[in-house]
Formats: C-alpha cells, sequence, structure tokens
DNA sequence: AGGCAGGTTCTTA
DNA sequence: TAAGAACCTGCC
C-alpha cells in the first residue's frame, strides 16, 4: 500500500467517462481497477492524494503509464478556445479527466462489443467474457475474484453458445472473427502502432464489426492517438448543437483529449436531448 | 413493459 | 454514393 500526490486526476470521473469498462467501485469509497492481467485498489483521501494497493515499483513500472500521469494536461486544456463557454465549462466539470493508456486488444473487442449497447451493459458483457475465458488474478484478499481480460487464444477458440452468454449478441462472430485472426496471426496489434492514424483506423476498419466509431476508439484508449475523434451519438449532437456541424479545426491536434470533456459534459447535462 | 443503447452491415436505388 | 432497415439483449 502506498500512498501518492496526483493532479488533475479523478478516479472516478476517469472510471464513469466511457473509456474504460474494467473500474468498478470497490465499496468503502475505493475504486478497483483491472488491466494488464492485474489488479489495483485506489482511493481517493482528497482532491490530489490517492491511496494505491500497490508496490512503489509497480506504481513507477505499470500504473503510472497506464494513468497516464507523465502528460501535462494543462497542454491539453491551453488549447481550448477562451471564448469557447462550451468547453471552458465541460473542463471544468470534468478536471480529472485522463485518457488511459489501456491494451490494444482489450480496447478492440469492447469496442466491438458496445456498439448498441448501453455502458453498464458493456461492463456486464466484458466482465461475464473475463470471467469465462480469463486468467484468475491472484490477490492477497482472499474475497473480491477478479479475472484478466481473455486472450485471444481463449476467445478465438470459444463456442457459439459460451460467447452467447456472455451477451455478445449479434456481435459473437465480430469478436471470434478478431479473436482468430489474432491467435492465428493474421492481425498483429503491437504492429500497428507502426502505422500513423489515418493507416491505423483503415486497418482496424477492415474488421468485421469494425466501423468509424470502434475504429476510432481503438485508435485513441489503445493506442493513444489523441488526435483522434470518436463521434458518437452524444458528440454528434454536441457538434450539431453546440458548434453548427464542425469543430473548430484548432481542436484537431487533441481532439480526442477535448472530446472527452465534451463528450462527459453533454452525457451529465445530457445536452442536446 | 417496451423502447432504446457511445454502430455496423446489408440492401436497395 | 446515400439513405434505411435489421440486428441480439440487457438496462432503465
Amino acid at each position: 500500500m502506498i500512498t501518492r500526490t496526483i493532479k488533475d486526476f479523478s478516479i472516478e470521473d476517469i472510471a464513469e467517462s466511457g473509456q474504460c469498462f474494467r473500474i468498478v467501485r470497490a465499496g468503502d469509497g475505493a475504486w478497483q481497477v483491472t488491466a494488464f492481467g492485474r489488479l489495483l485498489r485506489i482511493k481517493a483521501l482528497d482532491a490530489e492524494h490517492y491511496e494505491l494497493s500497490c508496490s512503489s515499483e509497480e506504481f513507477d513500472t505499470v500504473w503510472r503509464t497506464y494513468f497516464d500521469l507523465d502528460a501535462d494536461y494543462g497542454v491539453y486544456r491551453a488549447a481550448a478556445l477562451k471564448d469557447d463557454e462550451y468547453l471552458q465549462r465541460a473542463i471544468s466539470c470534468g478536471q480529472g479527466i485522463r485518457i488511459l493508456r489501456q491494451e490494444p486488444w482489450e480496447m478492440l473487442i469492447s469496442f466491438i462489443i458496445s456498439q448498441r449497447k448501453s455502458v453498464p451493459a458493456i461492463r456486464t458483457s466484458v466482465e461475464r467474457l473475463s470471467e469465462r475465458f480469463g486468467i484468475r488474478i491472484d490477490t492477497d484478499a482472499s474475497d473480491d475474484i477478479c479475472y484478466a481480460f481473455p486472450a485471444p487464444e481463449a476467445l478465438a477458440g470459444a463456442d457459439t453458445a459460451e460467447l452467447a452468454a456472455c451477451g455478445l449478441g449479434y456481435r459473437v462472430d465480430y469478436v471470434r472473427n478478431a479473436a482468430r485472426l489474432t491467435a492465428e496471426g493474421f492481425l498483429d496489434l503491437s504492429l500497428l502502432s507502426e502505422l500513423d492514424t489515418a493507416e491505423l483506423i483503415d486497418r482496424l476498419m477492415q474488421l468485421k464489426g469494425v466501423g468509424i466509431k470502434v475504429a476510432s476508439c481503438v485508435a485513441l484508449f489503445g493506442y493513444h492517438r489523441l488526435d483522434t475523434l470518436p463521434v458518437d451519438v452524444w458528440m454528434k449532437r454536441v457538434i450539431e448543437t453546440v458548434y453548427k456541424g464542425e469543430l473548430p479545426k484548432e481542436y484537431l491536434q487533441y481532439a480526442g483529449v477535448l472530446q472527452q470533456y465534451m463528450f462527459n459534459y453533454a452525457r451529465l447535462n445530457k445536452v442536446g436531448v
């Protein structure tokens, strides 16, 4: 157990920002994070102080990167135009949002599943998949049982009924197809990080069940391409009602980060609904 | 209780 | 090239 001072960071805002599906409330005000086959418990002591259930070394080698703590979000926020009232408000409501550096494979499958699903429903599916096909994570506390996100091989060999039981619906074949291609080596997600953002998105969209929105989410959340702007129903509403059809081009470079503030604020306040 | 959910694909002109 | 229907199922 360690304590750290972390600025511009709110585990709650991040957990509810829709970019990740495996950060859940642990009960005593703490949050449980599952990633990289590891489990982390994190609890806010005050606005800038956090208690984390890991060693100092694990924090530095795993979680510091995962939470993107070496990035100065003040730089991204500075890209917001001064007279853009909507974005300025959105930023002040979500100061603690960061773009996590999650695993491409997990992002690909999670966002394939996300289509036509609510966030709670996505969480349920991802959790069931992990319980069924993921490796059990060892924890000191025997009470919380936790499973890693399944490996490609595990999903590639799964039968239809098992996958359907995870609530995948018509997405079963999309998921299994991506898993097989990855397990058999036809799709090398780590190699895709060599591509520039446009090529990366094109390549991802060659997969069944991956359209522009899912590919953009994978690029942003799995490959940390901050210049990617996933446009979902919420962002569509924001762009139309607030920005008259187009975001300022000044926002392009950090569109993914700024989008996250806008998206969060839009959902909180039901902008455009 | 029944519509809708952070979309994508397939079909039709 | 573009618009429209169909798609599984869980959640509110």
